[in-house]
DNA sequence: CTCGTTCCATACGGGTGCGTATGGATACGG
DNA sequence: CCGTATCCATACGCACCCGTATGGAACGAG
């Protein structure tokens, strides 16, 4: 076993860069062996072609996806409620950046994509199952426990492709206003 | 003055059928020609440049989008609550399909280009500032005016950008329990 | 019927990106 | 030190797209 230099997984995650900062259509095998400091000479080695590329990148984010947010929040235990804010936390802070601009590229491309769209509706729907747990657990109603499922998901997901300013607010602040709404 | 066989607007339209169905680099000016029936050879007759063309595009839209939905829904008159349920149906059904897909990709544009971002900052200060002055007439707290719009702002968003199901429940259905959220 | 305006077709040069072919280079295993 | 596995460089053909150049074609005005 000989070492490695520049693995699969850099090819892939290189990927998920240019994806975050340029959707699908900067993923480009040449622009991501210069960032690499190598020529694609390699990507063909590891790869057979772009879209087998594009294959194991959405297959590592849905991998990484599925569990991340929601084994950190459980982590740490406590009531629905504590774990419902420490979501709501995780998910307006996201230290990492890389990570939520991934996740708003591939729904976007997911608008376009049966396929990503595909790999999305799991995300999504093992997300929203999570989330309906919580509410469910001090929230009486079905369907106002939906309701709130739909707003939080939509508040995390729909404010970053907001423009618009709060007078004098920062979004920060109104968004911890909004997510407030949603607990009582 | 002849009479003119496709005049720029037809460039422009499908323009905006091509942003709104592949986003910004799927706005090809040959692949707009075939759509049209012609050649690029037209093309560089009206527009300098494909820069030049996108200009125009924004430009279009931006003044589409400004006053589009607050006309259609002032129209009817009534008072805050019903103009804003107005403004909910409105936003919901969205009957044009074409609009809301090109809203939906400017959006993401927005995100990557600082000038597209500009625009849409313009418009979105618009509709908050319309949405506050409707929820201001029956809501007290200013924060909570703000929270709400942001809510509805993102409701109308990032709805699309969401895949989850909602157990049972159709998505039309769980955003009509959203919004009612938002009134009481 | 002629003339100018408006638009179109075609051909070209240049740039970029994909995928292939081929000959290394590097590092470890024996 | 020899061989094999792993990775890389280079060069090529192909396709696509931009922007330009140039010679029209269609149409209305006069």
């Amino acid at each position: 076993m000989a070492l490695t230099r520049t693995p699969r997984t850099s090819w892939i995650d290189e990927g998920l860069r240019a994806l975050a900062a340029g959707g699908p259509d900067a993923i480009r095998i040449e622009a991501l062996a210069q960032a690499l400091g190598v020529t694609k000479g390699g990507f063909y080695w590891h790869f057979d072609d772009r879209p087998a590329l594009l294959e194991e990148m959405l297959d590592t984010w849905e991998q990484v996806m599925i569990d991340e947010v929601i084994e950190r929040v459980e982590g740490e235990g406590g009531d629905a409620r504590t774990r419902l804010r420490r979501l709501f936390d995780l998910a307006s802070t996201r230290e990492s950046r890389e990570l939520l601009r991934v996740d708003l590229a591939v729904r976007d491309w997911a608008r376009r994509d049966r396929a990503v769209a595909k790999r999305l509706r799991r995300v999504d729907n093992r997300r929203m199952e999570y989330m309906r747990s919580l509410f469910s657990d001090f929230i009486p109603g079905e369907d106002d426990v939906e309701a709130r499922c739909l707003i939080a998901m939509s508040l995390f997901v729909g404010s970053h492709f907001v423009a618009a300013r709060h007078g004098g607010r920062s979004r920060a602040e109104v968004m911890t206003a909004a997510l407030k709404r949603l607990e009582a």
